[in-house]
DNA sequence: AATATATGCTTAAACGTTTAACCTAGGTAT
DNA sequence: ATACCTAGGTTAAACGTTTAAGCATATATT
């Protein structure tokens, strides 16, 4: 009630009526743009125009949802909006879903699997249409219900193997496997893989890649990964780092599989003055601007983020209108090389 | 109509009425814990509770918000969610709201009017209670106009000194005045301030707080502030930083307004081989983590972010129950002393 | 015995749209 | 004259809630 009180009642689509002195219907025709399909008289029209106009109409789109049941909006769950990665991502799809004249609604699960199923919750009661999610590590039951519901989902970023959900993710596997053969014709031979201990398949993906490629290069004994937990990276990576550099395998390069574990990552190395590239050779993640300043500007795999941001909007509006197939899309990503290989 | 079919449609207050045999108005009250006010039956209200659980009945949010005529949502527009600044400033007001029980719906604004006020529009259309906004130069009058129509609201970074709107924002004359300061206690004299060329009083507030410094400790000569353009500071920051450093008044200290620019003006610098500290001292604003990879780690301004982000909701929460008293605060800032001032 | 009070429930309007269905008057074709 | 269209409108239901008002019935008060 307060609301009306203060913002003075906004006028609605009676208001107009009234005052042109037709009923609502015509109103809305016109409103609509629907006046020729609906047979509106044209001096009627031209009234019903100035008035809204002069009352300076604006359609109430919570009223317009109820009676439609969809909202023109969509739910964007990212791990974490802070996070320039997902900050970037969400930036592309609130401007690409604008221009379908979609509202984004964003939350941010923390890789939380309850938190992330809460926000689904809290999403569905605002009756959102359709969804673009990160998917966090052990929420597949919650996805699992949209799709059986049938409500519009792109998985973005990851995907869940056993949910056939649509996504559109990084070839994952390609890149590390990648990474791991430029270090390889830098001349690096022990190459270790700093990773979140994690089941979601891009991590697998991930790691896969470094293995592979280990392998392939005759570089299977050097294996070492390092997998840690996603809440305590920061505190651990400290340690880890120190232990990979006075393990008895001491690595010449460092793989690191997120943003924010190169950005860790590179604290601790700087910490131990260790050289960048000659003592250790590093590739990152999703690399940022950022990284430049780093004093050897580190080289890193970039991921083709505004495609992945645009796609994953187009592709929902496919659902949205209707179509059900079920889309899955691996993207390429780009080896950016700066100075931090050699 | 499609997502009728296609979800199965959602159970409502009728379903749940019809199988226990009562009025919608009852399973309202039940739903919304008013069955002892309401004075509902004990074995009605458990009946109730009971078909609720078993139908998995959520109430519709939409249909709530249009009998209400709220719709405990609140709209936030930054200047560019991309930007890490307001990705942490939106992440905490996304935390605070949610423990209010709102939900935040993010527009970034790219500091344009136009943009602002289409975005002002978008968020009046889907009946959001309130508003925290980071305000772009120009657009004095959407601000006002929300302002006139008791629309809650809260500017937050900046201010408009024209309108009288709650506001939360730096001190930032203070802020830069003591960056001066610093850099003067470290021995600078020709100290150089880099800044956006806008009418904003953060901008300004930030210009005088340099100059007041320099004047304050006999420097006003050696004065000289380079204001960029917002769209063109990427492009113009090199040239900029290449005049400061060719011209007759070669500065021995750089201050930066933003957190883009000090990125930009990093940039310049590394290209240049200038050596900071030594050939120049610099201080940035909002600095982050990353700065820390710049070969010498930078000192850097740093706002209360946190204070500032669920100070805006609690604000706005006040004001969305009622209170219309208007606040406006000033925050104090911190200077985070790395080894860019030697 | 009459009246008040408490208890437990229903009714129906309202929020602002959209939209199928219906109505009316004039004009055309037969 | 009859039937039939067409143009231009109205009516009213529906979306899913909330909530003021009303209506019984039972119990308590005088």
């Amino acid at each position: 009630m307060p609301n009306l009180v203060r913002m003075g009642k906004r006028v609605s689509l009676k208001d107009i009526a009234a005052k042109v002195g037709v009923s609502t219907a015509l109103v809305s025709y016109v409103i609509n743009g629907l006046e020729k399909e609906k047979r509106v008289g044209p001096e009627i029209v031209k009234k019903i125009r100035e008035v809204a106009r002069e009352l300076n109409y604006k359609p109430n789109q919570i009223a317009r949802s109820l009676r439609k049941g969809s909202t023109n909006t969509i739910g964007l769950i990212v791990a974490d909006i802070a996070n320039p990665f997902f900050g970037q991502l969400a930036r592309i799809i609130e401007d690409e879903a604008a221009r379908h004249h979609y509202t984004v609604i964003i939350g941010s699960s923390d890789e939380n699997c309850v938190k992330s199923a809460a926000l689904i919750e809290a999403l569905l009661d605002r009756q959102v249409d359709g969804f673009i999610i990160v998917p966090s590590e052990g929420c597949n039951a919650s996805i699992e219900t949209l799709v059986q519901r049938e409500v519009p989902v792109v998985l973005v970023d990851r995907f869940l193997p056993d949910v056939n959900a649509n996504y559109i993710v990084l070839d994952n596997f390609k890149a590390t496997y990648e990474a791991v053969t430029h270090f390889v014709a830098k001349g690096c031979e022990r190459i270790a893989f700093v990773a979140y201990q994690s089941s979601l398949v891009h991590m697998q993906e991930r790691i896969r890649g470094y293995r592979q490629a280990m392998k392939d290069h005759q570089l299977e004994e050097a294996i070492q990964v390092k997998e840690l937990l996603y809440n305590h990276a920061k505190d651990f990576m400290d340690n880890g780092v120190s232990e990979l550099l006075t393990g008895n395998q001491k690595p010449d390069a460092l793989l690191f599989a997120t943003n924010a574990l190169s950005i860790s990552g590179l604290y601790a190395i700087k910490n131990h003055n260790i050289k960048v590239p000659e003592d250790m050779a590093v590739i990152g993640f999703d690399g940022n601007e950022v990284f430049d300043f780093f004093y050897s500007p580190l080289t890193y795999i970039e991921q083709p983020i505004d495609q992945m941001g645009k796609e994953s909007v187009r592709i929902l509006m496919e659902q949205i209108k209707g179509n059900h197939q079920t889309v899955q899309i691996e993207l390429q990503h780009r080896l950016i090389q700066r100075q931090s290989c050699g």
